[in-house]
DNA sequence: ATAACTGCAAATGATTTGCGATCGG
DNA sequence: CCGATCGCAAATCATTTGCAGTTAT
């Protein structure tokens, strides 16, 4: 009973949209750039559509830390940073793989299956904006001095 | 104009509660340990001592992946693995270091700070539950046959 | 035909905030 | 004393869900 999935217009749209993008969008942020060519669709929808592409491994939904999910067009595994005052997200690319070999972990009793590597730094928007003064070792915080 | 953090008796044990314990709770979690023996506190005072706790560099506030953000009473940079089925975190220690050099990362001009390794994984409550059947390869996600 | 999908509105879950009372230094 | 902090309730933010009407196959 496997259920199947519709190209539905909304989808498509969504589908095309993100993969046009090199930023790795939120939901909402999506759903503006997508209002602009179908003015009626709701959230909800694209909420829903992130989710079932996601599940089918069409698009990725990015594991990063941040109160909001962000999603990648490119379903392949890469890395990716994320700027510590806006949370904007980007790829990151690496000259090499790191070897990490699991059975090494010591991970209390985990059964360890992957992991995730993700780079924290600051994006050209922020960096010219200036709008920082410093961070603490290993923060998503900034302080301004006051 | 540096403001001062007074101890009040609420920091004192919320502090207290989270170095004891070695799983990283979330906010609420920790609120319903707290809770047992302060019966009055406010799940919004843990939130906010968790706060002022972490801004000072005395816990850290996890950075991974999950709806819910989790907090370490061990301030020292370290790993951590997430159970992919329940969410919980755990430490997990590297035999070596993976080296990462920042400079060949290409980040799309991200000016790039550090990095945060996320092992992925199955806690051994989950393991032995067994509740889930397969993940695709690089999931958050659990499918159940039906 | 009919199950998947949609838009809308209301619901949920996590976290934050305003406020008047309280307390630590 | 007085500003940091508290408890409480309401507010906010991101995401999800119920439902009745619509659409892709």
């Amino acid at each position: 009973m496997k259920k199947m999935m519709r190209m539905t217009h909304q989808r498509e749209i969504i589908l095309e949209e993100l993969k046009r993008l090199k930023t790795h969008p939120t939901a909402d942020e999506l759903y503006e750039i997508v209002k602009k060519r179908l003015p009626r669709i709701s959230l909800a929808t694209v909420y829903r559509n992130l989710d079932v592409l996601a599940e089918l491994g069409i698009i990725q939904r990015i594991e990063v830390s941040g109160r909001q999910k962000r999603f990648d067009g490119n379903p392949e595994a890469h890395h990716h940073v994320r700027c510590l005052v806006c949370g904007r997200v980007a790829d990151a690319e690496l000259s090499q793989e790191p070897q990490v070999n699991f059975d090494s972990v010591k991970a209390n009793g985990f059964k360890i299956i992957g992991f995730n590597l993700e780079f924290e730094g600051i994006c050209p928007e922020c960096v010219s904006k200036g709008k920082f003064k410093f961070f603490n070792n290993k923060a998503d915080t900034i302080f301004n001095e006051t």
